[in-house]
DNA sequence: AGAAGGACCAGTGGTCCGTA
DNA sequence: AGAAGGACCAGTGGTCCGTA
């Protein structure tokens, strides 16, 4: 029931920034070999190499073609000159059904990332399987290698697990979901304040199912291959201790009092 | 059920390696700084680091106290004169019941260690829970370091992992297992005979069920928290193959035919 | 400001191989 | 030779932060 159709529901065309090339190493000031020698914290010095200024590299403007694979239409501003590298539009809250117009992704597409990394994990699986090698259960970095191997480079890690708790909320209870996104959509809101909103009800479900976030995830078909988020996983002992405590206080029966 | 008895099997002392340090890296050539910068392959060379010479640090026989924590009795040669590290005994192949003798364990102790490891795994769980951490479902190096910090410095990770066949089978088939031990003491095989030997009956017991050796393993409520070896998968993919082959050449009714 | 994702890092699973 | 285990390494889960 994974329907192609909702594939139509994402925008075409990708948002884009211009490729850059991070500037070769030469000789950063005289010494290159003590540079080596002197630099015992490799660690912190491999985050600040990022932060080293980059120029646009003009070479790849020549060999266009092999970067430009993509198909989608680059139908707008490419005044600047530089080459440009894709990303993908961000998303809008949107209400269930409706699709986001100019660039911009709605939610309904969102969820449907979930379902084709569940895609993705299935096969994944089959030829594990089939190889007799071991076999994930969840969507891990081998999966989203897969997809990205598979063409799906609008998949990635950081993306789907920032809104794993959002898709749970999808899955979980449905109609709060779709409320919760008719409520901020009019409200205006903008997509990080309707994902900080999904956690609340969650912890509520929690509640009810005495705490045990990892249970609920597992016992869900397509939620069951992902990760409960640390968030989401604090977010419910946190509340759970409150609850307890307050619980304890207007003499409620749990395991503290008696 | 796992009684505090079968402790009593393993052999009390250890045995014993001089505690040897590595040398100073002090120039092992001329220049130095062209070693780190021609050394482009470093991940051969980590390696190889270890295979440098090494000797003996006389240093570290004079705050004795510090290293010989163990309460072990040193009732033995330590004629050498260097200061002495602590190994487990060698197992060797013993009968179900029967107490190793000499510097050797007999294999009762060595399937009590993966009791204990199960132990050491459910106190690891009941902690993760009271603090809303990710809870594991396996023994993992959190466990070993956790048995680490709990004095249990006889539990390593190479070690369990190399015989987990070994207590797949045990746990299996108990009575295979037995007779297996029996058949191998008689037969004055060594410890590394006797491990070779129990991949066979348990890639029999795999063909029982389907070939899926992992359902095997989580079936079981003490080996499912034991990671499927490597090489035991392996066998027994390649055995469904053949058995697979041979079937459809004698016209089997598996999937291959018809 | 809000957001997408490359790339980093601490700690993992797996086991080699230097040790005795 | 047979065996125990320190320590290594490739690839993981998790997410920061440089990018736009």
């Amino acid at each position: 029931d994974t329907t192609n159709a909702v594939d139509a529901l994402s925008q075409e065309g990708l948002s884009e920034e211009p490729v850059q090339q991070e500037k070769e190493t030469a000789g950063s000031g005289g010494g290159g070999t003590w540079e080596i020698v002197a630099g015992a914290d490799k660690k912190k010095q491999r985050r600040r190499k990022q932060g080293q200024r980059k120029i646009v590299d003009h070479h790849h403007q020549l060999d266009h073609d092999d970067y430009n694979d993509g198909g989608a239409d680059q139908d707008d501003d490419m005044g600047g000159g530089g080459y440009e590298r894709q990303r993908e539009h961000p998303f809008i809250v949107t209400e269930p059904g409706e699709v986001a117009r100019g660039k911009k992704n709605g939610l309904d597409y969102l969820f449907h990332l979930y379902e084709q990394c569940r895609d993705f994990l299935i096969q994944v699986q089959n030829i594990a399987k089939e190889r007799g090698e071991k076999c994930p259960s969840k969507v891990t970095n081998q999966v989203f290698r897969f997809a990205k191997k598979a063409g799906a480079s609008y998949i990635n890690k950081p993306k789907m697990r920032h809104y794993v708790h959002c898709y749970a909320l999808h899955c979980l209870d449905h109609e709060a979901s779709n409320a919760l996104r008719r409520a901020f959509k009019e409200r205006g809101e903008n997509v990080g304040a309707w994902r900080q909103a999904c956690y609340k009800p969650l912890v509520a479900i929690a509640a009810r199912h005495g705490w045990d976030i990892d249970a609920i995830f597992n016992a869900h078909p397509r939620l069951s291959i992902w990760y409960v988020p640390t968030k989401l996983r604090q977010l419910c002992h946190s509340e759970r201790n409150s609850a307890q405590a307050s619980s304890s206080i207007t003499g409620g029966n749990d395991h503290l009092t008696f």
